[in-house]
DNA sequence: GTCTATAATAGGATAGAC
DNA sequence: GTCTATCCTATTATAGAC
């Protein structure tokens, strides 16, 4: 029955979930369809460029709602929310990103695998954008210049990391506990 | 021309670097074959159960070398090695393992990707003794139990993570800079 | 123990009807 | 905009010669 169910914006949400399961040559068309609850050719008629574009699409998503829900609320220098209280709104909005502990991230997903030369430039640009993001927060705090940026750094790659062991481990509490100790941590 | 030019282990050390280089999904047949230089008969003769057994047992040498160049050394209790020269010594090693973070970590890179879940009790048993192994060392160090753990499964986890971010940037950087706070911070 | 050849299947992508 | 059917290629795996 043809008619437009979804969004494109829908799509593109179901092929990020799909990415971030599999990695990008794991997920395959016949998943990505499956997932979707949409045909090849439907994808194909979203995205005539096939599945490098659907995953070039699903890391504009990862872009704009990573800019949206966590470089913004970073910024916020108009209402004087102290640091505090920006990194705490921060870490748990990537607690919901990552299914505190039961997700993957999908840029470390894609840096993981020999993905990772296709998509290089965009997942430089994406990581740079929320390390800077964090070194602003912890700049504002009170930290020099290159404390900052080194432990903005450190807290990003510790979240990849976390999520890496906690799939290892199977068990989220890696993930749990380098969060709690960001935020006990970070702005010290 | 038949002989047998390499011991296997000569083989699965060269499906090693295949693998972590590509992950299990991505590495294809052929280039496990061109890889090693065999033909896939020739694999198919070491390895009856195919590109899993293939896999596996590259695990069991990631599990033997961890358990040699690593855990030991860090058990050394006959020769009155001090925490801190132990704790050198397994960085030192960890840099090699992981070309000063200009290759990744094949448990990430597995633990990663869907094939997950095919390798998952492998790779729990793998990450928890290098936890364990670190936490150890903690402990000798005169650090209290529960700090120990908790200090050993940060640090695996941001060796794991700062892989992830240099691999994403295409910079080793952020992993020189963690192993150098491994070794000011680690044992206190 | 290695090879070439090939089977059987799954991959990404396209054509054309509706 | 969606579907079914199909193409071509690459995949894992096997057969059989040497």
């Amino acid at each position: 029955m043809p008619a437009p169910i979804m969004s494109k914006e829908d799509v593109v949400a179901l092929l990020y979930e799909t990415f971030r399961k599999n990695g990008y040559d794991s997920a395959s068309l016949a998943e990505l369809s499956k997932e979707t609850g949409l045909g090849k050719s439907s994808l194909y008629h979203y995205f005539p460029g096939g599945k490098e574009e659907m995953a070039l699409t699903v890391l504009d998503l990862v872009d704009a709602s990573m800019q949206k829900d966590l470089i913004e609320p970073l910024l916020d220098d108009a209402n004087d929310v102290s640091p505090q209280v920006k990194l705490e709104r921060a870490l748990e909005t990537l607690e919901g990103v990552y299914a505190r502990g039961r997700k993957g991230c999908i840029l470390g997903v894609l840096s993981a695998a020999s993905s990772r030369h296709r998509f290089q430039k965009r997942l430089k640009r994406s990581f740079h954008a929320w390390i800077e993001a964090f070194a602003r927060l912890a700049l504002e705090a009170g930290l020099a210049k290159e404390t900052a940026h080194a432990r903005a750094e450190d807290a990003v790659l510790r979240i990849e990391g976390a999520l890496v062991v906690s799939a290892g481990l199977n068990d989220p509490k890696p993930f749990h506990r380098t969060m709690a100790d960001l935020r006990r941590h970070f702005l010290e």
